[in-house]
DNA sequence: TTAAAATAATACCTCAAGGTATCATTTATG
DNA sequence: CATAAATGATACCTTGAGGTATTATTTTAA
């Protein structure tokens, strides 16, 4: 019943390049703010760029950009960018066919859950957490870590 | 994003023995009609009785029944009786502490959907399910498994 | 042109949720 | 009392998400 810790990541990425939208933001940089454990912040850097929601730049001095404007990404958008095509889709009782066929009995309260849910994702963008406050979303809770390559 | 397996069908099969509360369910008539993996629904009946939600009668012609009124059955009780007391409780971007200190940029919309959810989750019971008519929780997608034991 | 600093690719490891297998215990009934 | 029919306890297997390790590639700049 939460999002799975690669979107909760994505996420944090997200707004953490955001409160700099133009800047080349090396992995390194956003490890060091955001801790999230090196090697797979890496890794997940690469499949973000491959969903086309960040560029990578490679090389000496490289790094990763947001592609589009903040005020056009949508965190429903970064979270489909991981592959989390499933966010809240599902019937309540797992059924297969339920949206299909017969409804199940909570058929028509949970699709008005998933629609406010799905509503609240993609009319918030960017932009619009950085109006929140400058880096509100950024953990306080820091336990430094070390990262090892 | 969505509840755990172990929910569904702990829905699942309260739905159905509401379906006859009064009733001495064995775990095999819960299986044919529910088609959850038999070894694990009967893992998950004990667990259940564990936790109070049903209650159990061993030996010949045993079998489990709901323990209290359907009326009084909620579906967040359910949840809960699996043990799945995470539900909808963690911020939005992860943060441990979030809900503590200092608010991440997401906190009022999330609180607000999270609330929504237990609010829906707590306020509907196994009665109110019943009244949406008979057995439309029940998998209309059924492929026929084998018991093996 | 070579070394250093960055990302990319690939393969592997770990752990908990979901699922399976086996044996033990309880109880009704002929 | 013995058997069958039910649940209980326990241990193990499987799979995918999350995480790690190693090597390759790209690019800058001394």
């Amino acid at each position: 019943m939460n999002l799975s810790k690669t979107s909760e990541y994505a996420l944090r990425i997200m707004s953490y390049m955001a409160m700099d939208d133009k800047k080349l933001h090396r992995a390194n940089d956003i490890f060091e703010s955001l801790q999230i454990p090196f090697r797979y912040l890496r890794k997940q850097m690469t499949n973000l760029t491959k969903s086309g929601i960040i560029i990578s730049v490679q090389g000496k001095n490289g790094g990763y950009r947001i592609s589009r404007s903040i005020g056009e990404i949508s965190l429903l958008d970064i979270i489909h960018a991981t592959g989390d095509q499933q966010i809240m889709t599902n019937c309540f009782f797992g059924f297969e066919n339920c949206a299909l066929n017969r409804q199940c009995a909570m058929h028509d309260k949970w699709d008005e859950i998933r629609q406010n849910i799905n509503q609240v994702l993609a009319s918030t963008s960017l932009a619009e957490l950085n109006e929140n406050g400058p880096d509100n979303f950024i953990s306080n809770n820091s336990i430094q870590i070390t990262k090892n390559s």
